[in-house]
DNA sequence: ATATAATATCATCACATACTGATACGATGA
DNA sequence: TCATCGTATCAGTATGTGATGATATTATAT
């Protein structure tokens, strides 16, 4: 049975996907398809501010998208389950026929350079 | 090579995810995995507004996650590909084992009520 | 031609949420 | 102890975005 046969289901759906839905954190959980990788080493790979990957990790992390062990000064993160690398993956062929139409939508104002 | 090679590519992986981040955009795309309807039939099916269907129709329109066709006075839409499919299901399965930790994310202070 | 049905569009509003900068916290080393 | 590093948290701000209600558009029927 899916769970998205139950309405409240949907809603968590949501949720789960509002965490691959920014670029931060995208960029953040594609850096960790990588491996292990510390706060530090994902804002350097990132080029996002510090505090902002801070809340970002956060936020994956309550959701259960990351998991995180702690050592000494460091904070170690990875991708939590395989699955979470497979449904970008999914996404990215996904990407490979449907990008042009992606591309073009300008519904709800989401600005995307194309060219430059 | 995968898309999200490109820092480009990743706003756009997150548009595509943007389009099913939404409760109402996922009662839509949940309801099309029956098969084709038509507008109505997906205000019937999910309980939204009219305007409001129309307009998210809209938006996965534009994405490429639905296709329109157009007979008379109505306009029957469909998944444009059967991985919009799959990726709903992959996520339903994720789902199933780090749905308590999507349940107890409070960040950014969505609400979703669990028992009720 | 007129009425009505099915759908799309638009302005507006309320709220969600991403980013920054400052600061707090915990751990390590001198 | 003090300085510093790695990380987390918080307030404030600006912007994104979903819902509604009114209206426009197109097609069909009488």
């Amino acid at each position: 049975m899916l769970l998205l046969a139950n309405p409240k289901s949907i809603e968590i759906q949501a949720k789960l996907f509002r965490g691959f839905s920014d670029p931060s954190r995208l960029s953040i959980l594609d850096a960790l398809r990588g491996g292990v990788l510390t706060v530090s080493e994902i804002v350097e790979a990132t080029g996002l501010s510090q505090s902002n990957v801070s809340n970002h990790l956060g936020c994956l992390r309550d959701c259960g998208l990351v998991v995180a062990e702690k050592q000494g000064r460091f904070v170690y993160y990875e991708l939590s389950d395989k699955r979470v690398g497979q449904l970008l993956m999914l996404a990215d062929q996904l990407l490979a026929d449907v990008a042009k139409g992606v591309y073009e939508c300008t519904r709800y104002n989401v600005k995307v350079s194309i060219n430059g």
